[in-house]
DNA sequence: GCCAACGTTGGC
DNA sequence: GCCAACGTTGGC
């Protein structure tokens, strides 16, 4: 069992939004990075465990767990013109991205911030603190969950 | 809104 | 295969 941190815009899909799901699963969907995508397929597996992170707004930072609960598939996104995340070059013969399902386990009480993450000595080898990482799907190792999860909140 | 640090594209 | 131009990410 692996772990992983998943970037989301919350202003996009936050973890509330993953929270109200009736459906329990929700699709990760609009990778479109192939070092990204390239774990989504060859790594994540069912039953690995996710931290969500929110970026790009006030706090960004660490906000709760997800479980895998299906591995890689075609993003149907890919080719839907209407979507944001369309992508004429992908060949439905040939998916050229990715998803997996997703459900909620936790949610923090305080969002773990980047800042707090930044100030920790021990997780300055984080994918996520590295200068210019922009890395939407990063592995995480038992150490540095064990780290984040002990300056976690829980309810 | 700024801008550094990347990733991608496409001409050659 | 090189690399300039362009687009994107994401913290601040």
């Amino acid at each position: 069992m692996a772990y992983w941190l998943f970037k989301t815009e919350p202003q996009t899909f936050s973890i509330e939004d993953l929270a109200s799901r009736t459906e329990q699963t929700e699709p990760w969907d609009g990778i479109r990075n192939y070092q990204a995508r390239n774990l989504l397929r060859d790594q994540v597996r069912l039953g690995d465990l996710v931290f969500i992170y929110h970026s790009s707004c006030p706090e960004p930072g660490i906000v709760g767990i997800a479980k895998v609960v299906r591995e890689a598939y075609p993003d149907a996104t890919q080719f839907n013109p209407q979507s944001r995340y369309f992508d004429p070059k992908s060949e439905p013969q040939q998916p050229r991205w990715v998803q997996v399902d997703v459900k909620l386990t936790e949610m923090f009480a305080q969002t773990v911030s980047l800042k707090r993450i930044k100030a920790e000595t021990r997780l300055q080898d984080m994918i996520l603190v590295k200068k210019g990482s922009r890395l939407s799907i990063q592995p995480v190792t038992d150490a540095q969950w064990q780290i984040l999860l002990s300056m976690a909140k829980r309810k």
